[in-house]
DNA sequence: CGTCTATTTGAATGTACTCAAAAGCGGTGG
DNA sequence: CCACCGCTTTTGAGTACATTCAAATAGACG
């Protein structure tokens, strides 16, 4: 049970070798989603983080008024979970969902610091992972605070092609922060300025 | 030249030995910023990151318009940076500015990576920051997007009434994503409704 | 093929915005 | 020490962008 990807994706950011990744790999589970099916309910404790082999899932809350407003889009080679409650294995407050038919890895909880107290790499390649994963999320909230939801859609298909062309409008709106409807209206409007 | 204060927070959230907090001392170094300086400009290449003894600093961005965007609100015992520029080493949009007087602390790019590989359990503490960073993001951003100005205003006077008490309305505005009038009219309201 | 969900379009609405100006507060220099 | 100046906060009036609600169309899946 070895995940070629993954392996890779943990030496782009630090230096992992083949008898650690063995350590990582016995730990590791691996995991099958049907598309809308959740890996984590609102509600529950975020057990895993999930390394995304394959497919593409999000992460979202659900507001008072039952509004959803996802969080997280992950696609293959990205890991998601709902991090509040993974670090605190508290209940948290997000879902975690399958877009498409997918696969994914499990890391738990309970195995995390001894593989980084064991793997100092691994710590390095965490620390790393969740700068970015701050850094990314600043300029998602700089973003929402100072550009107009036409730019930001405009940015994201530059930015993220992959994404714009294989997740739902509905789903893409609710990650840039409007309704779908907007999107629509906002979508048609680029297109006819070309 | 030591601080008590951000020795114990070291402590809070990992375990550094004394001697090992000597290596630490070593690289750090103290500055005194006077209110409305700063410690890194918009263009600039943010070289440290900051650990506020004393005071209280803001980071914020602007905007084409000209608009400056409250990131974050750093007050005693509390880090702040522009962490985007600082971990790619390349020139930044945020600017970092005091609102009080202050004292911080500088902890320089150059001997981060050295010091976790000499101590891991700092390498533990900044991976475990950068999560905890990461999830305050994630939930302010989530606040943003489900929750009406009053209710984000409410949340942090009760969450934060330090913060409320001590920096400027405009700020706080800026923070919770608002104008300044917007946070006038929204704390009559407030006022009048007890 | 039929059902369910996603997308588009239209019309009316509202929350926070901009612009403008007055009042309040704090710090500095004469 | 007080007067003045600049910045912050408040208040008012009009506006805009994205929203809600509603309904039609298009597309996906069993």
């Amino acid at each position: 049970m070895q995940s070629e990807l993954l392996f890779s994706n943990l030496n782009r950011y630090s230096r992992i070798l083949e008898a650690d990744f063995g350590l990582i790999s016995n730990v590791l589970n691996k995991r099958f989603v049907k598309k809308k099916r959740s890996l984590v309910n609102n509600g529950d404790i975020c057990r895993y983080l999930f390394y995304v082999e394959k497919g593409a899932l999000r992460s979202y809350s659900t507001d008072v008024n039952g509004i959803e407003h996802v969080m997280q889009l992950a696609v293959e080679d990205h890991w998601v979970a709902d991090l509040s409650s993974f670090i605190t294995q508290t209940p948290g407050n997000l879902t975690v969902e399958a877009i498409e038919d997918s696969e994914v890895w499990l890391l738990p909880y309970s195995s995390i610091d001894q593989l980084c107290e064991k793997i100092p790499q691994l710590e390095t390649y965490f620390r790393k992972l969740y700068q970015r994963a701050y850094v990314h999320m600043q300029q998602r909230y700089n973003s929402v605070q100072s550009k107009p939801a036409k730019e930001r859609y405009e940015l994201l298909i530059r930015d993220n092609p992959q994404i714009a062309a294989r997740i739902p409008l509905i789903h893409i709106a609710s990650y840039l922060g409007i309704t779908a409807e907007s999107l629509s209206r906002i979508r048609k409007q680029v297109a006819t300025s070309n």
